[in-house]
DNA sequence: AGCACGCCGACT
DNA sequence: GTCGGCGTGCTC
């Protein structure tokens, strides 16, 4: 059915509608006169009342399977080019599939316009040449000796050399006396004028990694290969080299960054080094300008895009090489539907042109490296440190800190070693991966907690507003005097946020300036890099913030590092907490020191015999990976088996749960051999968000696709015998926590 | 999803 | 009579 001519009598489409009932092909048949395309989007009457929408032609046939009158004619097609080519369309329905998606939900995705719009957004300027008529008046004469000696200058460029009005241009071009041409003109950022930079010269080590991934390009082995080097060990300069190679063998490259680590400086780099044949994505862009860049994309006139997880989308035809670097971040994940996640995108991406697919970390995720053990993954080690040694690490234990009378929050060896710091006039910076004052406000004389009355969370104080806040909903309430429970006066504020931090620094350490970078300080545009560049200026002694300065900063006056508080993220009760709370010591440790200056971490925590940590201390992953695995292994997690998450969300509770467990039910009653395992059904870990009741229920497996297929049949089962249109159900595949 | 159809009660 | 409430079913 599906072939690329146009001369066929129908259309296969896909209607530009979420809803799974309209998840499929509906023929229409095509106009005499139309020019069609796979990929061509058109508008088509739809329904009883003929209502006009947007759909995808996905493919063409000669005959329909159904009474032909019932079959409508295209009445229009949107664009004068296809939207996606025949493999983007592919790449849709494998995404349409993995991730339980309305396949027009795929293409809208897999086209980063699909933002809705009526035509494409190329922007247009006027160039003027001189015509063939001679000008009347002096003025004429003027614009027309301008253009003479600069053709195909800009009408306003015209306007400004020569001060006359659009009038007078317009006039000349009615008569004859100028001849104008629109040009499309691209929204990008002008690179000022960068000198390009050549290739730096590698290290052995680099060199090595260098050369053994191009020969796998030359050769054509396509299997994925991982960068596994520590932070500083110039994976960098290996991306950009193999880049430069690659696009001189006439393909393309998608560059993957996390969107956190998509900086100026990391920008600059890339159009240092490939000029204009780089295109940079981000979040923060227009609609124009996203258009431009993928067009830029389709029509060749770059060879390199560079952005967050979207960019794997891009419309390049032969890709030579996808790099992901950062492997392991959790926001190659997408939250909102199709929950794809990037790497899995790639590899099948990698896979349709025949590319290499290099993945990089320092940590990497459990998967990746289970992978390299498997063979299934080829692997290239960084050992060395550029310009850098590794900090020492010192583990403080505050059950003893609190047993020999320090209720502070500072161990007294991390007080010391701030003082220490500041004394030598270098700087700190202090981790806690939780913003705001106080996480919870409670009363001393009944135990009643403040919480939020929409969700199952409770209020965080906030000192420097003086409210307590929902850090779920964002609501904020008013604090109180006496309790609403009891009445009493006994009010108390617990455990620690960012802003108790700074302010028992200030207490602590009167004479040291301090800095808060969390999503409190940060809300507003650019406070983030400000925040940052006042501190590598030197304008604070002591830095302190949330998991948003873990990442790949470099400040080479740090020498101490405090980690507050390792506790909270090896306490969230996710199978993933200790490969967490792992990569994230390791990442805040490579913070501190440079080569002169080997710099100190302290990690304070309730736990320090806990293997995440003790593996961090002595920033050993291998060991950690070993400990870890075996401890996946034992509870059947991954990446022994797939896990899907079931979430039902709605208002009643009762009719939820008794849903879900009915659930559970079809799915025992399914679950020969015990082929499937069943977590649950449970309450979600924010059982409740504005209002909407949240329970869960994970299965796992050791076969993704039958896992898949069982899920999607007892759904099927359950949807059969119940009435389920007052829950809503979030099918997740490989999610990311099993919150 | 969105819209028409149709089957009910209430009302100028 | 007929206006409008919402439950039901279909969409090439």
């Amino acid at each position: 059915m599906t072939t690329l001519t146009t001369k066929s009598r129908f259309a296969s489409v896909i209607i530009d509608a979420a809803a799974s009932e309209l998840d499929r092909i509906f023929s229409y048949e095509i106009p005499e006169n139309l020019d069609l395309q796979v990929g061509s989007r058109v508008i088509v009457p739809f329904g009883r009342a003929n209502r006009r929408i947007e759909g995808y032609v996905i493919g063409f046939s000669d005959s329909v399977d159904i009474p032909y009158d019932k079959v409508k004619q295209i009445s229009l097609t949107l664009d004068d080019t296809p939207v996606f080519t025949p493999q983007l369309l592919e790449l849709a329905k494998f995404m349409q599939e993995k991730y339980f998606s309305a396949l027009s939900v795929c293409l809208a995705c897999v086209i980063p316009v699909g933002i809705k719009m009526r035509n494409f957004l190329t922007k247009t300027k006027q160039a003027l040449t001189a015509g063939i008529v001679l000008p009347k008046t002096p003025l004429q004469k003027k614009v027309f000796e301008y253009v003479s000696e600069y053709p195909k200058s800009f009408a306003e460029v015209v306007r400004a050399k020569t001060g006359v009005s659009s009038a007078v241009i317009s006039s000349m071009i009615k008569n004859g006396a100028l001849a104008a041409e629109d040009v499309t003109v691209r929204r990008v950022a002008e690179s000022p004028n960068l000198n390009l930079c050549e290739p730096l010269a590698l290290n052995p080590e680099q060199q090595n990694a260098f050369d053994f991934i191009l020969e796998k390009i030359q050769k054509g082995d396509t299997k994925p290969t991982l960068i596994y080097g520590v932070t500083g060990s110039g994976k960098t300069e290996i991306y950009l080299q193999l880049i430069q190679r690659v696009i001189s063998q006439g393909k393309t490259a998608i560059m993957l960054v996390p969107e956190i680590s998509l900086t100026p400086q990391t920008v600059d780099i890339f159009t240092k080094r490939f000029g204009g044949r780089v295109a940079v994505t981000h979040s923060r862009l227009s609609a124009g300008e996203r258009f431009d860049r993928w067009d830029m994309a389709r029509r060749g006139e770059v060879s390199v895009i560079i952005g967050p997880r979207s960019a794997v989308f891009a419309p390049f035809t032969r890709i030579g090489i996808i790099i992901i670097d950062e492997e392991h971040e959790n926001s190659y994940k997408s939250e909102h539907s199709p929950k794809y996640h990037a790497k899995e995108i790639a590899e099948f991406v990698a896979a349709q042109h025949g590319a290499q697919l290099v993945l990089g970390s320092a940590t990497p995720s459990l998967e990746t490296f289970f992978d390299v053990k498997n063979a299934k993954l080829d692997c290239v080690i960084l050992k060395e440190r550029i310009n850098k040694t590794m900090p020492e690490i010192f583990v403080e234990d505050m059950r003893r800190e609190l047993i020999e009378g320090n209720r502070s929050i500072f161990s007294r060896a991390l007080y010391d070693a701030i003082k220490d710091t500041l004394s030598r006039r270098e700087q700190v910076i202090l981790f806690l991966n939780r913003r705001g004052h106080s996480t919870f406000v409670s009363c001393r004389n009944c135990g009643y907690v403040m919480s939020c009355d929409d969700c199952s969370v409770n209020y965080t104080y906030h000192q420097y507003e003086n409210l307590l806040m929902c850090h779920y909903c964002g609501k904020v309430a008013r604090i109180l005097e006496n309790c609403p429970a009891c009445g009493s006066r006994y009010i108390k504020y617990f455990g620690i946020g960012t802003e108790k931090v700074q302010e028992e620094t200030a207490k602590f350490f009167p004479k040291a300036a301090t800095l808060r970078m969390d999503a409190d300080t940060t809300s507003r545009k650019n406070s983030h890099e400000d925040i940052l560049s006042a501190f590598r200026r030197r304008e604070a002694d002591i830095l302190i913030g949330t998991q948003m300065i873990a990442k790949g900063l470099d400040y080479p006056n740090v020498t101490l590092v405090g980690v507050m508080c390792a506790d909270i993220s090896l306490n969230n009760g996710d199978f993933r907490s200790s490969e967490t709370t792992f990569r994230l010591l390791t990442q805040v440790a490579g913070r501190a020191g440079r080569a002169s200056a080997p710099g100190k971490v302290f990690i304070q925590t309730y736990f320090p015999e806990h293997y995440a940590v003790e593996f961090s201390k002595n920033h050993d992953y291998d060991g950690f990976y070993e400990h870890e695995i075996s401890v996946r292994r034992s509870m059947n997690y991954p990446p022994f088996t797939k896990i899907f998450g079931i979430m039902f969300v709605g208002a009643d509770e009762k009719n939820l749960i008794v849903l879900l467990y009915r659930l559970s039910q079809i799915m025992t009653a399914y679950n020969k051999n015990n082929m499937f395992g069943l977590i649950g059904p449970s309450p979600a870990a924010i059982s409740k968000i504005k209002n909407n009741y949240r329970h869960k229920l994970i299965v796992k497996s050791e076969d993704e696709d039958k896992l898949r297929a069982f899920v999607l049949f007892c759904v099927g089962k359950l949807k059969e015998t119940e009435n389920t249109s007052n829950v809503e159900i979030f099918l997740t595949p490989n999610p990311l926590n099993t919150q």
